[in-house]
RNA sequence: GCCGGUGUGGCGGAAUUGGCAGACGCACAUGACUCAAAAUCAUGCGGAGAGAUCCGUGCCGGUUCGAGUCCGGCCACCGGCACCA
C-alpha cells in the first residue's frame, strides 16, 4: 500500500467528525475517564510543537481508555483573555474580539489537522459571556463569603504593560510578559484570600497523585514554616514589639531587634525617635530599590539604629536595640525580628559590622567565626540549660512563653495573597460597584454578566488605570443597594481567573443557570489525569486548586481536589539544544511538520522523540525515521497471509504487553521502540496473519490513527478502528519456549546457552557446564558456588 | 544557601528495578539497485587489539558470586525556592 498521508489524514479527520465518535456522553454504563490538557492561548502565532507534545500523550491516554471500553472526556477549548491580543488591539486599533476568533479559528483549524479526538462540542472561550458570567459568579461568591479584600499596597508594577503584576508574574524582578524591570508602586489592589487556603492548599497534596516534583514545588511555593511569636515589651513607650521566630529557643541568645523600613512603628513614634532624620534618610534609600534589589542576598547589611527607646528580653530583662535594616520584609510574618547573631548568619553579619555582642546559646559551632544553627546543647539560656534536642528545647520555650502570656505558637507561609486585578480591557470586569453611601457593592447575581463595553482606544488611561476608566457609560452607574449614582470598578480580573475553573465547565459548557450541572459535575469529577507544563505548577495549579476547594467548602462541587492525577511533559528544545525562540531563530513549526511528513509522524515523533517528562531537543533527521518507520507499516497488508504465523505470536504478546503498561506510565517512547522491533519482526518473517495485522493496527492506533485506520479498512475491517476493542495479552504466550541466559564465571560473562524456559537449578548447571567454553575454563578448578536466577543467568564460582 | 532532578556510544535515548550494558531510532561506513543522484534494500557500527581477550554507564571508595541499578564521599549540569527570620 502507498502511503499517502495527505489524502489519508484529510480522509479520516473528515470520517470521525461526520460520526461524531469522540463525543462524550454525560450518561453511560461505562467507566468514565476524564483526560485533561492545558487549554492553549490562541496566540497569533499558533501552534507551537509544545502544544503537541504536551496534547498528544494525554490523546494517546484517552484513545487507548476508549478502546478499552471507558465513557471519555477529552476536551479543549481556549483560554483566550490575555495580554498579546490587546496589545496587538493597541497597535492595530483592530478590537481583541476580532482578533481572538480569529485566532481561536485559527488555531481550531490547525489542531483539528493533527487528528486529536477532541470532543468539539464542549469547546469553550473564557472570553465568551457565557464562560466570564461564570468566572464573575465565582468571584462574587467569593466576596460573599470574605474572600475578597482591598488594600492600598505597594506592588510591582510594570512600566512597560501598565500592569501591577503578582508576585507570581513578577519573579525574579521582571515582568513576566514584557521581561522589562518591574518597579514598585502604591496602588489600591483587589486580593482574593488564598493564604487562607494555605493549609487546605498542602493538606490535599496528601491525597492526589501527582509527581513527587510538582508536589515539592507547590509545597516549596506555599512556603510552610512553625515557630512562635513573641511580644517585647519597648522600654521609653508603652508598646510592645511582636516578632515571629522559627528558634524560640534561642531566645536567650537576642542581643539586638530589627524592624524592616516600612514598619509602622517607625511613624507612629516619629516624634520620640531621636534620630529620625537618619532613619527617614535610611527609609528613603530603601524604597528606590526594587523588591528584587532587596531580595538579594547580601553578606554587606545596611540598617540603623532606632534611638529613643530599647527592647527588652522577656525571658531575661535585658535591654537591647533596636534597628531598622532592609534584611527584614514587612510582607513576612509580622515585619520584625529578633536577632540571635550566634545563630543566624544574616544576624551575624549584622551584629558583626554594627559591633553588637554576640551571645552563644548553644554548643557545636565557632561563634567567632561564623553563626551556628545545627544542633548542640543549650548554654547561657536558663532553665533550657541542658537540653541538646532541638525539638524539646523549642517545645519547652514555648510552653514558658505560653504560661506567661508573652508569646505563642504560630506558623508562616511564603504565599501571599493573590493580587487579582489588571488596569486592562481584555479581561473579566471586576463585578463590584463603588457607592460613595454603600461603599462597595457587589454586582447582583442576575446581571452577570457584567459585560464588557465597546471601547474605540485600548491604551491604558491615566497613571496605568484601566481602559475602562474612560467609558464613562460604563463606569457611571447607580448603586444596586441604595440607587444613587455609583461608580463602577474599572480593573479586570487577571488572566488566571477564567483557567482556575475552566475544567468544570467542559462538562456543561452551554448550562445558563450555573457554572455546572450538578448531576453532571458528580458524574464526571475530579478530571482523572491532567497533564502539562512544569511551568503551571505554581501558578495555575495553585490557584484552581484553591478555586475548587472554595467550591468544594461552599457545597457547589463535590469533591476537594480538582485533579486526581498530575503529569507534566518536559519542553521540546530547538535543534541546537537551546529553548525555542523566535530571536534565536530555532523555532520549529508543527503545521510544516504536518504538511511535509503527515501528521502521524509528528504525533510519533514529539512521543518518541525521548524521556516524555525531559527536554529533548528537536531533530529532524529523526522526523523521517519516523516517518519511514509509518511508511513500513503501509507496507502490512501486502504481508498478511491467511495461515497462522506463530512465530510471531509470542513477540506479538510482548508487544501488546509492552505497549499497553508503557502507555500508562506515559513511556511513550518505548512503547513505540516495541512497535518498531514487532514491525522489524514481521519483515524479517515476511509475513504476518489476520489477527497479528488486527492487534498490531489497535496498538499502533493512538500514536497514528490515520494510517491504522485506512489499513484497517483496506484491509476489509469493518467500522471505526478508534472504536475497537483494545487488544488483550495473554500472560502464557508473553514467554518464550527456550530462553538464552548468559553464563558467568565469576560473575564475568563468558558465555550464553539456550535453554528451557524456567528449566530447574541442576539442568541449567548441566547445560552451562556442557558448554564448551565453559567447560575449559573451570577445568582443574575448585566450584566454590554455583548460582542460578532461572531465565536470567548462571554464575560459577570457581578458585 | 535550602529542596528536587539528571549524568550511559558521534546524537536522542533503552535496560523487566541487583543478573548478557547500549533495545528502538538518528547519524556514519560499506555493498546492491541506478548512466547518476535521491529513495529503497542488505551488512556493520562503544573503545583498544591481528587475535584470544582487555577496558567501558561523571569521579573515588564500599557491599555483593554479580552494580548503570544499592550504600558512603565528591564533581558537573538543569529546575524550583530564597536576607522567609
Amino acid at each position: 500500500m502507498k502511503y499517502n498521508f495527505k489524502d489519508i489524514e484529510s480522509k479520516w479527520q473528515k470520517k470521525w467528525e461526520d460520526a461524531g465518535i469522540f463525543k462524550a456522553s454525560d450518561t453511560s454504563d461505562k467507566p468514565k475517564f476524564y483526560g485533561l490538557v492545558e487549554f492553549p492561548y490562541p496566540s497569533g502565532a499558533g501552534m507551537h510543537v509544545g502544544h503537541i507534545k504536551a496534547y498528544s500523550g494525554l490523546e494517546v491516554v484517552s484513545r487507548k481508555r476508549r478502546m478499552e471500553g471507558y465513557n471519555v472526556l477529552f476536551p479543549i477549548g481556549f483560554d483566550a483573555f490575555g495580554l498579546p491580543a490587546e496589545n496587538y488591539a493597541i497597535k492595530t486599533a483592530t478590537h481583541p474580539r476580532v482578533i481572538t476568533d480569529q485566532n481561536i479559528r485559527h488555531f481550531s483549524e490547525q489542531l483539528r489537522r493533527v487528528g486529536y479526538s477532541f470532543d468539539w462540542d464542549r469547546t469553550i472561550d473564557t472570553t465568551e459571556e457565557d464562560f466570564y458570567k461564570w468566572t464573575q459568579w465565582i468571584f462574587l461568591k467569593m466576596y460573599e463569603h470574605g474572600l475578597v479584600f482591598r488594600d492600598k499596597a505597594w506592588v510591582n508594577y510594570c512600566p512597560s504593560c501598565k500592569v501591577v503584576l503578582s508576585n507570581e508574574d513578577s519573579q525574579g524582578g521582571k515582568c513576566d510578559i514584557c521581561h522589562s524591570d518591574v518597579v514598585q508602586k502604591s496602588k489600591d489592589v483587589w486580593y482574593l484570600r488564598i493564604t487562607k487556603y494555605a493549609d487546605k492548599l498542602l493538606e490535599g497534596l496528601e491525597t492526589v497523585d501527582y509527581l513527587p516534583n510538582i508536589k515539592q514545588q507547590q509545597m516549596n511555593w506555599i512556603g510552610k514554616s512553625t515557630g512562635a511569636f513573641v511580644n517585647f515589651r519597648l522600654d521609653g513607650i508603652e508598646e510592645t514589639l511582636e516578632i515571629y521566630t522559627t528558634r524560640p529557643d534561642t531566645l536567650f541568645g537576642v542581643t539586638f531587634m530589627v524592624i524592616a523600613p516600612e514598619h509602622p512603628l517607625i511613624d507612629k513614634y516619629a516624634d520620640r525617635i531621636e534620630n529620625m532624620d537618619a532613619v527617614r534618610d535610611y527609609r528613603a534609600q530603601c524604597a528606590k530599590k526594587t523588591e528584587f534589589e532587596r531580595t538579594q542576598l547580601v553578606k554587606d547589611k545596611t540598617g540603623v539604629e532606632v534611638k529613643g527607646f530599647r527592647a527588652e528580653n522577656p525571658v531575661n530583662g535585658s535591654k537591647i536595640p533596636v534597628y531598622i535594616a532592609d534584611y527584614v520584609m514587612m510582607g513576612y510574618g509580622t515585619g520584625a525580628i529578633m536577632a540571635v547573631p550566634a545563630h543566624d548568619q544574616r544576624d551575624y553579619d549584622f551584629a558583626k559590622k554594627f559591633g553588637i555582642e554576640i551571645i552563644e546559646v548553644i554548643k557545636g559551632g565557632d561563634i567567632a567565626k561564623e553563626a551556628y544553627a545545627g544542633d548542640g546543647e543549650m548554654v547561657n539560656s536558663g532553665f533550657l540549660n541542658g537540653l541538646t534536642n532541638k525539638k524539646d528545647s523549642i517545645a519547652r520555650m514555648i510552653e514558658e512563653l505560653e504560661k506567661e502570656g508573652i508569646g505563642r505558637a504560630g506558623v508562616q507561609y511564603k504565599m501571599k495573597d493573590w493580587a487579582f486585578n489588571r488596569q486592562r480591557y481584555w479581561g473579566e470586569p471586576i463585578p463590584i460597584v463603588h457607592c460613595p453611601k454603600c461603599g462597595m457593592v457587589p454586582v447582583p447575581y442576575e446581571e452577570l454578566p457584567l459585560r464588557l463595553p465597546q471601547v474605540e482606544n485600548f491604551e491604558a488611561g491615566e497613571d496605568g488605570e484601566s481602559p475602562l476608566a474612560k467609558i464613562e457609560s460604563f463606569v457611571n452607574c447607580t448603586c444596586p443597594k441604595c440607587g444613587g449614582a455609583a461608580k463602577r470598578e474599572t480593573d479586570t480580573m487577571p488572566q488566571w481567573a477564567g483557567s482556575s475553573w475552566y475544567f468544570l465547565r467542559y462538562i456543561d459548557p452551554h448550562n445558563d443557570q450555573a457554572p455546572v450541572d450538578r448531576k453532571k459535575m458528580e458524574y464526571w469529577m475530579p478530571v482523572d489525569w491532567y497533564n502539562g507544563g512544569m511551568e503551571h505548577v505554581t501558578r495555575h495549579m495553585i490557584y484552581s486548586r484553591f478555586w475548587h476547594r472554595f467550591l468544594y467548602d461552599i457545597g457547589v462541587v463535590n469533591t476537594p481536589e480538582p485533579y486526581a492525577k498530575r503529569t507534566a511533559q518536559g519542553l521540546i528544545l530547538g535543534p541546537d539544544g537551546d529553548k525555542m525562540s523566535k530571536s534565536k531563530g530555532n523555532v520549529v513549526d508543527p503545521l510544516d511538520i504536518v504538511e511535509d511528513y503527515g501528521a502521524d509522524t509528528l504525533r510519533t515523533y514529539v512521543l518518541f522523540m525521548g524521556d516524555y517528562g525531559a527536554a529533548t531537543p528537536w531533530n529532524d533527521n529523526s522526523v523521517k525515521g519516523c516517518k519511514r518507520f509509518l511508511e513500513r507499516v503501509a507496507g502490512l497488508p501486502d504481508m498478511v497471509t491467511k495461515d497462522h504465523v506463530p512465530e510471531l505470536e509470542s513477540k506479538l504478546h510482548k508487544t501488546i504487553k509492552k505497549v499497553t503498561l508503557d502507555i500508562e506510565e506515559m513511556k511513550f517512547n518505548t512503547a513505540i521502540a516495541s512497535l518498531m522491533a514487532f514491525l522489524n519482526d514481521v519483515y524479517e518473517a515476511g509475513k504476518l496473519d489476520e489477527e497479528e495485522l488486527a492487534a498490531y493496527l489497535k496498538l499502533l492506533c493512538p500514536f497514528a490513527p490515520h494510517l491504522a485506520e485506512e489499513i484497517w479498512e483496506k484491509t476489509g475491517r469493518e467500522g471505526f478502528l478508534s472504536l475497537a476493542v483494545w487488544p488483550v495479552y495473554d500472560e502464557a504466550k508473553t514467554v518464550d519456549r527456550t530462553v538464552e541466559i548468559g553464563v558467568q564465571i565469576n560473575g564475568k560473562l563468558r558465555s550464553t546457552i539456550a535453554i528451557p524456559t524456567g528449566c530447574e537449578k541442576e539442568d541449567a548447571f548441566t547445560a552451562a557446564k556442557a558448554n564448551e567454553k565453559i567447560a575449559s575454563l573451570i577445568e582443574g578448578k575448585t566450584l566454590i558456588k554455583e548460582i542460578y536466577v532461572p531465565n536470567k543467568i548462571v554464575n560459577f564460582v570457581v578458585k
